[in-house]
DNA sequence: TCATGGTGTTACCGTCGGTAACCTACTGTC
DNA sequence: GACAGTAGGTTACCGACGGTAACACCATGA
C-alpha cells in the first residue's frame, strides 16, 4: 500500500536525518535525496527549500526535547529539585545526540536575517517554555513578568554554553555539571 | 609609498568588516574583494580561504571586546559592582554594532568540525575571561576550580542568550537587563 | 638587456541550492 | 479499448559560490 503524503515526509525526515548525523554540516540537499533514495526536486516539492527542509528537521527534535523539558518543570519536590531535573533533562538530551543537537543551534544562528523573528531559534523556545515554566511556579508566584522572561532566556543560554562545554570535557560527570548549575541558579554565587 | 603587507591586510579586512556590516551573511568573497577594489585571489593570498579570513575577522572584535570585559572584571566597589560592570560591558557591546556580534555568534556555530578546538568559538573566549576573573575574584578566594569554570561557561552564555534576546526587545532598557542578571548571578532565584 | 619576484588579472573547475521540462505510470470516462 | 488527466518521478539545466591555475605587468638589480 502506497505511503501517505504524511508518512513519506516522516521518511524524507528520516534519511535527512541520518544524513545530518552521518554528515554533519556537510548535509546537502543531493546527499539527502539519495539517502532517501530519490532525486533532489522531490525534496523541492516537500520542504519547499533547504531552509524549509531543516526547519521540519530542526522542529522534530525540538519538539521533543521541550516534551521532555516540560516534564522536569513539574518535577515535584519543591524548586530546587524542579530545577535539577530541568538542567538534567537538558544535558541528557545533548548528551544522546550531540549532532543533532549541534545541528539545533548551528540553524539558529545561521537563519537568514529575514526569516528571524518567524522561525524562533532552538535556544529561543527553550527560554519561551522556561519563562512559562517560571511563571508557573508556586514558589516563584507573583514574580515580575519582565524580570521572568529575561531569566528565562538567561537560564536557557546558561544551560545551552554550559552543556556545550561539557561536550568537550567528557570527564567531568553530569552530576556535577547539574549540581554546578544548580546552586549557582538557586543561590548565585555570592555565597561560595 | 607602498602600503607594507601587514597595513594590507588590515585594509582588507575593513573592507570585509564593511561589507559583512552591509550584508551580513550573504558577505561573499567577490563581494569582499570588490569592496576592496581588487579581485578574489589576492583574498585567498592573503587569507588562504573564506574560514581564514573570517577568523581573522572575528579575532579583531572578539579581542576588543576581550579587552573591555578584562576592564569591567576588575572594577572597584565589590563583587557586586564587577559583576554589574561586567554584564552592561557586553550588552553595551553587542547594542553598538549588533551585525558584527551576530557575525560572530554564527562563526563560532557554523565552524567546521574538525577545525572545533583548534579555534575556540566566540563565547568559549569570553568564557575562558571570565573563568580567569573568577578564580582572580577576591571575594571568591579558594573557589573550586572546576566550579569556577563552569561557572564561567554558564555565565557566559547567559549573557549571551540574554542580550540576543534583548537586541530583539530594543523597548527594554539597558539597565533593566543589566540588573536583572546581575541579581539573578548574585543572589540566584530562590529568593524573588 | 635580461632574469626575478611581487602584485594583479582572467578564466576556469567542481559543487551547491534551486527549477523547468519532460517522462511514466495509474486512474476514470466515453 | 482508446484516451485525457494527473500524481510522482527523473534528467538536465541555471546562476552563484568557494577556490585555483595560468598568465600579465612592472619594478628592481646584475
Amino acid at each position: 500500500m502506497a505511503p501517505s503524503v504524511v508518512e513519506r515526509r516522516a521518511g524524507l525526515l528520516e534519511a535527512a536525518d541520518r544524513v545530518v548525523q552521518r554528515e554533519g554540516s556537510a548535509a546537502s540537499m543531493n546527499l539527502i535525496a539519495a539517502e532517501a533514495g530519490i532525486t533532489k526536486p522531490i525534496l523541492y516539492r516537500h520542504f519547499g527549500d533547504k531552509s524549509g527542509l531543516y526547519r521540519a528537521l530542526a522542529a522534530r527534535h525540538t519538539d521533543e526535547l521541550l516534551v521532555r523539558l516540560r516534564a522536569a518543570l513539574v518535577t515535584r519536590g519543591g524548586l530546587a529539585a524542579r530545577t535539577r531535573a530541568t538542567v538534567a533533562a537538558y544535558l541528557s538530551a545533548i548528551e544522546e545526540n550531540p549532532q543533532i543537537y549541534r545541528f539545533l543551534i548551528q540553524r539558529a544562528a545561521v537563519e537568514e536575517p529575514d526569516v528571524r523573528g518567524e522561525v524562533e531559534g532552538f535556544v529561543r523556545r527553550f527560554g519561551d517554555e522556561l519563562a512559562a515554566g517560571i511563571r508557573n511556579e508556586p514558589s516563584l508566584a507573583g514574580i515580575d513578568e519582565l524580570r521572568a522572561t529575561v531569566w528565562a532566556h538567561a537560564i536557557a543560554g546558561m544551560v545551552q554554553a554550559a552543556g556545550d562545554w561539557w561536550l568537550d570535557h567528557p570527564e567531568v560527570p553530569r552530576a556535577t555539571v547539574v549540581d554546578e548549575l544548580s546552586a549557582l541558579l538557586i543561590e548565585g554565587f555570592d555565597l561560595g
